[in-house]
DNA sequence: AACTATACGGAACGATCGTTCGTTCCTTAT
DNA sequence: ATAAGGAACGAACGATCGTTCCGTATAGTT
């Protein structure tokens, strides 16, 4: 078998790491194997594991382009919107598209690692933390800007709001996925309107 | 090491089940083992494994187990409410009560079985997405006849009522017990209160 | 042209996975 | 009293897990 060039090097790494995305969006992060990585991208367990050290440094890489993709799919196109109201309807449209379009073939992958590691510590319990915590914070900036421009219901709190649009993404993707029920994401859509008091479409 | 009487014998396949469930809420139900819960339960794999045939029929009868201890903790004291409006509120409360009580100690049961098998066929996927939808259809049919009572505002669908509930729940839960934030089942709680209807308390 | 660093393969490691087998013990029914 | 049924055991199975070691081919440096 031919050898790969050195010069493939770099985005052979990001190769690995993408699949490992999609097969950990299906399996879980804790469900990922190397054994069936590197046979999916047809080569050694050691040629693949080497790269990383080991599987725990494979899983905290594999997150950390789950969270990536997940932003350019919903913050970045979002970004454009003005801060505040627009940009929270912006929000929650391009996190909808992104549900309905399988950018992870096995759904959210965030929602999976966050159920996956909420009851058991370790640094991979942290990322995730952390990673969750960071998007609601961002989620908690804009409905604080709503609320200052007095674009929201008066005494709703931000964090409220964000924590609300989370939960409803989150909860709603899972059980919609799991039930095979298509108006799923249509019925999070319209709740997740409704939590920042946008008029039904 | 003496033998176990064989008039134990049914409380000691409920007691594994039992262990399982506990087990199975912090790995989840994939990441059960038959090693580690014979380990747990003092007693050979082979004589555990024996009670029930294969992994997938302990896995089968620890959802189930699961689903029922939901019930008791959930349906079974909001049963005793009107039905309607005050029965979900009911529900409401009973539920985030489950939540906080710790009933699973790794979270939600269903939840964590529900992002395990969204994406992944078989029998398991077909048993958690079956109570799953049993559990929207009673929560549909509350919200219903509270709609019938004309208790929840007007176009505001059963289904859609239903569905947002368990969303909230379901993701609330997992986002608080991940970054530790001890104000999410509180929150969760304004949330569904909302959700149908109610002022906050 | 020689050297260094690294990417990868191949083989093997011990551990654990789920499962099967045959045996022993206990309870219950005859 | 004896036969039958079932529960649990210990031992072993092949498969797979993550990991380690070493050889080798390649790329970049001096």
């Amino acid at each position: 078998m031919p050898r790969r060039s050195a010069t493939d090097v770099a985005s052979n790494r990001a190769r690995a790491v993408e699949a490992a995305v999609d097969l950990a969006s299906v399996e879980g992060l804790e469900g990922l194997t190397i054994g069936r990585l590197a046979e999916q991208l047809a080569m050694s367990k050691s040629g693949l594991i080497g790269r990383f050290g080991d599987k725990e440094a494979l899983q905290r890489a594999v997150l950390a382009a789950a969270v990536e993709r997940f932003t350019e799919a919903v913050w970045q196109p979002a970004a454009r919107a003005t801060p505040g109201l627009a940009r929270l309807e912006a929000i929650v449209d391009a996190w909808i598209e992104h549900l309905r379009d399988g950018v992870f073939p096995g759904g959210c992958f965030v929602t999976t690692a966050s159920v996956e590691y909420d009851a058991r510590p370790g640094s991979l319990h942290d990322d995730v933390a952390a990673a969750v915590r960071r998007w609601l914070g961002v989620l908690e900036d804009e409905a604080r800007r709503a609320s200052d421009d007095g674009a929201l219901a008066p005494g709703r709190e931000p964090a409220d709001v964000a924590f609300e649009l989370h939960s409803l993404a989150s909860g709603g993707s899972v059980a919609g996925r799991l039930t095979g029920d298509s108006t799923a994401l249509d019925r999070t859509r319209a709740s997740m309107r409704r939590a920042i008091g946008l008029p039904p479409e």
